[in-house]
DNA sequence: TATTAGCAGTCTCAGGGTAAGAGTGCTAAG
DNA sequence: CTTAGCACTCTTACCCTGAGACTGCTAATA
């Protein structure tokens, strides 16, 4: 069943209107700013129509319309207007994006910030999950007598290094012979793999074995991190009258500060390259709210997700043109360039 | 000037109940919880004399008394009662320093969350500067064709990794001698010094003048990060009333995102194994809050501090023995050990 | 002289009543 | 199908008032 345009407008009008005052609209309003051609009793009709069909809802009887996270949808879907960035909004890209940038780290660092900023809502950016990158090469490099660091190198780059004790009278040259066999055995296998250790290899050396148990052991220890968020101004949300209410606010900034549970809301359809989630009434516990993210890619290759955490009543179309012109900014990145040797050589 | 016994009483009994309830304390409340051998009317003459002290204030005329900072300055100098912790409470300790702990970053983070469980408050945690840490030995191995791998190891344990880009002719061989010639250049000297990199050498061999000044670059990066500020709980400060008030909470939230701004005040007095900080109502900006910082030491070596964020209104007594109690069972936990090897050998 | 009972005085706060205002739905006319 | 007009509903701000909470002061007491 589709609308007329007339309605599609009307939900349009009470969407634009309702972001940015987060009042309820009358037909009045709506007359006034966005639909003169059109008598407040028209749009009043029509408003009550909606309201049947589900679109709208109105707090009390003497109120205007609020849209319902239905009409959020359809506004995403097919109503929302595309946008170009404004001078300012690009000079904040520029600022963060401009200075130099070494690490990948840094890209989801400004990112976030970037977002939040930008979007006066809380900005997230996160590593892909680290379980589907391909082992490369490990080296264990003994450091201290009984230290020894394993760095673990995957087509993503250089994993968060581990230190291992070790008795001290294994050498050097040990470690020489066992990062060739430990690679030998890991290499091409995914990260996640080591959940099944059997599946990496059939038999092991009885000289390694200690070592390779450690290894899995250092892996597996990956898997279990919290996806590396990153979280920036958060406290923009208390700005948001939805959690002005104190009790909203704590339940939304104990959502935030629990970033593991974060992880799965922003895996969810890791494929596609902008997913909008807005939470439905029935939630289980966590508070209202909406999420958007998008993939983030630097030459062609996926470096992680970014997204903006805020009340559903958010600047949808804003939002979607900030995160589409910031992935197409840190595309050309030259730091991410460093992880993409395939290509280069 | 010294206080009367009697004025310290009261002045202690205000802060206790005052803490407890939020609410402004009357002579009534007094002698019912706290001194039954006075009557209410001499209790009143003394409020009114610690009032024109400076040590209470009165909301309005027909309101009980409100400790002012002075009063809790006082408080935590002489009058508070030494306390041992509640079972629950040496509980929740048990349940975060049981279970293994293979980094100091988990100790840190563990007592960040310990302390915000116990006190319901936010907890901090953060490594000492890194300025001040020793440079043992710096190793580079090359991990791609055209990255290597800077390990730096202090005698506080190894830093975290950090990549640099290399030309891909050189080879294997020369970062094992360049790695003996950095280490001998840098060995002994505190991360500090590379502000002023010539009191380090005062003649590099050309050959490795190139990855001379590329280490000095990476531990400058170390110099300028927010000191690894782990922060747990925050969310907590909401349920407090003296942020129930939107705004203040916003302040709060505002600084504790800004970890890098904390670090000033965490390093404040760095010596002293417990430092309370009370800000004062003539604050510059910041929110008014307290905030209670202590050493942690682990076999004698220290690794950081640790403390509290709260409002002015917070329990010290309580707060002081978890911290002291937290200190105590750092000190023996094992992990701690590995990097204190000299005393091991 | 220090303490205390008693009481008048002050201020806050919750509750109720009211009037203004916002916005709708409905009816009837165009 | 659209629209002007109007009655109706509901919220909100405001004022007022009475109850309650504490104090400070005065005068009596040990």
């Amino acid at each position: 069943m589709s609308l007329s345009e007339r309605k599609e407008n009307i939900i349009r009008a009470v969407i634009d209107s309702y972001v940015d005052s987060c009042q309820p609209v009358s037909s009045a309003d709506i007359q006034a700013n966005y639909l003169p051609a059109l008598s407040t009793a028209t749009i009043r009709n029509e408003l009550a129509a909606l309201e049947d069909m589900g679109y709208l809802v109105q707090p009390h009887t003497s109120a205007g319309r609020i849209p319902t996270s239905n009409a959020y949808k359809l506004y995403v879907e097919k109503l929302m207007p595309r946008r170009e960035l404004s001078k300012g909004e690009l000079e904040i890209i520029e600022k963060y994006f401009g200075e130099k940038i070494s690490e990948i780290d840094d890209v989801l660092r400004s990112t976030a910030k970037v977002i939040s900023e930008i979007t006066n809502l809380a900005g997230v950016a996160c590593f892909p999950n680290v379980g589907d990158a391909v082992i490369k090469t490990i080296r264990i490099v003994k450091i201290t007598d009984t230290l020894a660091l394993v760095i673990i190198v995957t087509d993503r780059g250089v994993l968060k290094d581990a230190t291992v004790t070790v008795p001290s009278e294994i050498t050097e040259e040990y470690f020489i012979k066992a990062s060739s066999f430990i690679t030998a055995s890991f290499a091409g296998h995914k990260i996640e793999e080591v959940r099944n250790p059997e599946t990496i290899i059939e038999e092991i050396k009885e000289e390694f074995k200690a070592l390779f148990d450690t290894i899995i052991e250092v892996l597996r220890g990956y898997l279990e991190g919290d996806g590396n968020i990153v979280l920036e101004g958060s406290s923009n949300l208390l700005e948001q009258p939805e959690y002005s209410n104190v009790g909203k606010a704590k339940a939304m900034m104990e959502m935030l500060e629990a970033k593991e549970k974060l992880v799965p809301v922003l895996d969810k359809k890791g494929d596609v390259g902008l997913t909008i989630n807005i939470s439905n009434d029935e939630n289980n516990g966590s508070p209202e709210c909406a999420i958007v993210t998008a993939n983030l890619s630097a030459h062609g290759v996926n470096i992680g997700k970014a997204g903006v955490i805020g009340p559903i009543r958010m600047d949808y179309s804003k939002i979607v043109s900030v995160l589409e012109y910031i992935n197409r900014t840190i595309e050309e990145l030259p730091v991410a360039k460093k992880f993409d040797e395939e290509k280069d050589q």
